[in-house]
DNA sequence: GCTATTTTGTTTAGCGGCTGCACAAAGTCA
DNA sequence: TGACTTTGTGCAGCCGCTAAACAAAATAGC
């Protein structure tokens, strides 16, 4: 098999992995290499096992059909993991995003992250065990900011991790003792999330994607510029959780007040709400659930989601003012914050622009149902997808 | 002579031009290929009139002196050109961000955007004919957010352009009148500073340099990342002047209020210190004089440091919470500001830093002198940077 | 001052990836 | 059924880069 250089073969495969060329032809397109070039690309990469060439099935156009682009059903996966404050998560994932095999459950978060990341590592092991899949990588998702390119939690605000842990070492430790050898990594949730809904969901062809969310507890944001990642310098960009929307406001942990964190999340719509969470059950579900048809009449459901809306906008436009994207996403509450009510939050993001609403950005609720879980499968395919012949040695 | 493939000329280009690759030696390492393919790239390099090969003299080291390769002395120069409120400047600049000649002169900013720009596109062809250089292109550096790629005025707060005037084409047009035929481009006043710091002052090497600065009115914000301006989706990127610092602060024509564009910019210190200014000077000279050494012991003037240092410290530690930069400079007054309070400054930043003083990011004062218009000469460079080959046809 | 050593520049042969072209294959349209 | 269109494949060839051998220019040691 040759040895492609200059990247074309990691270009093929990303576009056919995220879907941008569904046959032959349009990958030959898309490539911009001619149909010769195209075909010594596609053999390659069908010697490694990822894909496989379908027969031609097209109606109304004309001449020849051309061949259809699949993912090898019985290719390789990746692992993903995920910790939130409410339970744990775990995955093989395909190419395209496809999930494989997953398995969830709740439990509390131990604040050694050596216990925390066992159970997740051993579920892991299982499932690519009884999955027979060849495993390209590893990644867990965390609640925490992640500096790269060390891999150790900052200031994990809603787990007891210590800060500074080197969970990605933890991690990779984990899956070593259970004969899994491959390259790991740990991924804040929100940045995983963003990439996810880049590749697979309501992302998809945006440059400069801004993803912000608050998840079960807390706020993230993250930004995917030109299909990668942005962590900045040292992985701790886009603290979108801790941007200032109301000086005068709740305490955060990170020691200021009225943050995007305390001010947005779960926890504060409940008490907006009056409601009081039990303790039985997450609170994004239990907010997610007021914030449902039957509880929009109650009038104070509607101050908490203006006044929760209100505070979001300011953020949001703080942060489209400096980045600058061509597409908004919104995911965990803030996602129904949207749904419930677009026009506010549009208006309050507008006004605060200095270039008033005639260079409105779309603004989007995320798309996936496991963003989390695909977007650290996404991680841990990276490589791969920079350099499919890694996989023939 | 060879046409060189994937952007290797322009990678070994960069590198003489950045004064990282000096010697030829250091090129062939820099670039990661053979000498003889360093030799075929510094033969095109040559003969594309942009280099010359020197005589090797160095001392204590062993084995034979690597040849110097210095910028042709009679090679092609970028026409650059910047507007500020207060005047009006033009120069000749070649590789290595050399200014091989300038002019400025003062003199109010018609509100006609063809009118402001004639006197620019003048001068610049006068400085052109008279050196008898080559040009490899245009650009014009304006205090105002220029959208991309249109190169259109957006809301230029201290000239008295309209919205969404189509300055770069303008700027193109009245080149072309004087038989200049170049790439010609706008470009926010901040951003060239910000490229030129990187290129060639104070922001070498920085992967992720975030740039603030006072210029002559309002404040700007800039953002290269990987050696390359951070323009957003449309251009509209790092506006720093709106970020609030006091919800309860002076109105910003943008319609907010405590936009660190009104609570720290030149004019908002002269008040802080009591001064008010005359209008036979700019602003910002009479604000700098005051913050020079004979002034500090003045009660008021201290007051106003310590103020605007607050703001700026504010201002600061949100954009780098979200940016994660690897550096930070600031320019106009808030590099007066830095110099006359540092302690200070970088205390405000930490403390709202969520990681505290140890993840504490190193903020310098900007270097260049003429910053604005070495910036702009840049982006013209940047085609014949990123393809000395285009300079063959 | 001579030689040995080190590092640099140049020449040459050769490989590998990609293009361009010719031709075959597989569909639609009249 | 035949003309047309589009797609896949085989083959010759170019071009950029490498590898290796050789020549050049300095220092280091005797």
């Amino acid at each position: 098999m040759a040895e492609r250089g200059s990247g074309l073969l990691g270009a093929a495969l990303t576009l056919i992995h995220t879907g941008r060329a569904p046959t032959r032809s349009a990958l030959t397109a898309a490539l911009g290499v001619t149909r010769a070039t195209a075909g010594a690309v596609i053999a390659d990469l069908r010697d490694l096992g990822l894909i496989q060439v379908g027969a031609g099935s097209r109606g109304g156009a004309q001449g020849r059909p051309s061949h259809r682009l699949v993912i090898d059903p019985e290719g390789p996966v990746a692992l993903a993991g995920q910790v939130h404050p409410d339970g744990f998560a775990v995955a093989l994932v395909g190419l395209g995003g496809q999930v494989v095999a997953r398995t969830s459950w709740a439990a509390p978060v131990p604040d050694d992250p050596a216990h925390a990341l066992a159970p997740v590592a051993g579920a892991a092991a299982e499932l690519l065990r009884r999955s027979g899949r060849r495993c390209v990588g590893a990644a867990c998702a965390v609640p925490s900011a992640v500096t790269e390119p060390e891999g150790a939690a900052v200031s994990p605000l809603y787990v007891g991790w210590p800060t500074g842990a080197k969970i990605r070492d933890t991690f990779a430790g984990l899956l070593a003792d259970r004969q899994i050898s491959v390259p790991s990594r740990v991924v804040n949730d929100v940045n995983a999330v963003a990439l996810a809904e880049h590749r697979h969901g309501a992302g998809r062809n945006a440059e400069y994607l801004l993803v912000v969310s608050a998840e079960h507890r807390g706020v993230g944001g993250a930004l995917v510029l030109h299909g990668a990642l942005y962590t900045g310098s040292s992985g701790l960009s886009m603290e979108a959780g801790h941007v200032s929307v109301d000086p005068g406001g709740r305490p955060c942990p990170c020691g200021n007040r009225g943050c995007l964190n305390v001010e947005t999340d779960a926890a504060r719509f409940m008490a907006a709400a009056g409601r009081v969470p039990r303790p039985d059950s997450p609170v994004l579900d239990q907010a997610t659930a007021i914030l449902s048809a039957e509880h929009r009449s109650d009038p104070r459901v509607a101050e908490a989601v203006a006044l929760l809306v209100q505070r979001l906008g300011l953020g949001l436009a703080g942060l489209i003012n400096v980045v600058n994207p061509d597409r908004v996403l919104l995911g965990g509450l803030h996602k129904y914050l949207l749904q419930a009510a677009p026009g506010q939050l549009r208006e309050t993001v507008a006004l605060r622009s200095p270039w008033g609403r005639g260079a409105a950005v779309p603004i989007h609720p995320c798309a996936l149902d496991h963003g989390g879980l695909i977007g650290a499968a996404e991680l841990a395919w990276q490589p791969v997808l920079d350099n499919p012949g890694l996989l023939a040695r």
